[in-house]
DNA sequence: GGTTTCACTTGACCTGAATCAAGCGCCAAC
DNA sequence: GTTGGCGCTTGATTCAGGTCAAGTGAAACC
């Protein structure tokens, strides 16, 4: 693993080279089997850490056992990162591969000491964290203000993007997307059933197609 | 207005006395009346804000006019300093006074300014982030995994806090803790009567006095 | 190649909380 | 003092989505 490598992904776009080799030198990299758990809640953290490939799910254990699936880490993004910054300094969420991954750990300490020294990295860092904070007040929103079929039909809408046609490949199973949208696999399966037989998707195992995306929006206004 | 007194808000302790006078510089006074806005959601966002006396709640419309409280800003608080961070420049929310109250708005510019030359700063704000990001996961944890009743106890438990008496005075209408909850009105009404039956609490108005506090955790557990 | 496993689907039923609808105090305005 | 409005409570009813149960199909394992 060389810096060049390590500079196309976002967090250590704007680092210098002698920030990037430090980094480096405390680097380890952690080849994980499909349901191997990366970390768990309350763990002490002394690492943050980049998805170099594979699917990682974060998320959140009820006493009894049921899980809400906070996010979906996809190869390439960064996760973590915010925990070096709280006093506890414990991982609030669980953290397991859906497949066969590898993960690039990389050292609070070191990190902590360049965001320090380097504002414009703070100032990134920043940036990073006030977006992924709206993006939680976004969520909190449609978990209160939504209801099930509002909630999939716009995770479909996004994940298509605005550019594409319509086609999506889910990055982790239904059940997983079921969780991460706060429904039952059993009414997941059922919205996607009714959309269906409305005609505005194809369903094909874990490949979608929007047939009707104009369709799709003016269903998200009723439901 | 002077140095001192604005060196008491968390979020300026640790300034120096040159970057505060230029804060105070750009600093304006906004008095608000019972039931004013002060910004709403998708407002361009040039300042943020301390609450010097009043309550404040922070909130998100639904299409249909339904509300979700986010949070309840109380004397002392800062918010929506994370907002200057984010390239929309939006507010994410509504805020609007729930009594009289007054605010003291500063320059999001001049802030940024000293975010970027002081790390400190830089540290302390991530630092104050990733609280509030962890605050808004447990409450995402909340709502998908555990019930009204819980919502409700577990929240009267926090508001008590460990040392005190068990004595709660609401900082808000019982309405709004209800939206804080995401829970209906009547739902928080009768969830009351029930625990007021079960000799739990005691409820006077806006004041409501914990019994036995042991128990309503046990009560946790079972809801 | 047969069997086990596991993700997903579909149907029947149940339930927690929302909705709809009165009614009750309490403060404010006149 | 009376009236109106508003926050809250309480009861009756409804409904979205969860639970329980059974079935299907495809990949995985011996």
């Amino acid at each position: 693993m060389q810096k060049e490598a390590l500079k196309r992904y976002d967090l250590f776009a704007s680092m210098e080279d002698a920030q990037i080799d430090d980094m480096l030198a405390g680097m380890r990299v952690v080849p994980l089997d499909a349901g191997a758990f990366l970390f768990r809640q309350s763990d002490p953290a002394q690492r943050f850490f980049v998805l170099e490939t594979g699917v990682i799910k974060l998320f959140r254990l009820s006493p009894d056992g049921d899980e809400k699936v906070i996010e979906v880490i996809k190869a390439g993004e960064s996760f973590a990162e915010a925990v070096m910054f709280m006093e506890a300094n414990r991982y609030p969420v669980n953290a397991q591969a859906l497949e066969e991954s590898r993960v690039l750990a990389f050292e609070n300490r070191r990190f902590y000491h360049w965001v320090k020294t380097d504002s414009a990295l703070a100032l990134r860092l920043l940036g990073s964290l006030s977006r992924r904070m709206h993006a939680l007040v976004k969520e909190i929103d449609e978990l209160t203000l939504h209801n099930a079929g509002y909630r999939l039909v716009n995770y479909l809408l996004n994940e298509a993007g605005e550019d594409s046609d319509g086609d999506i490949t889910l990055s982790a199973p239904k059940q997983v997307v079921a969780s991460r949208l706060a429904i039952k696999p059993e009414t997941l399966s059922r919205i996607m059933a009714r959309l269906r037989g409305e005609g505005l998707i194809e369903v094909e195992g874990n490949h979608i197609r929007l047939i009707d995306r104009e369709a799709l929006r003016r269903w998200l206004e009723a439901a």
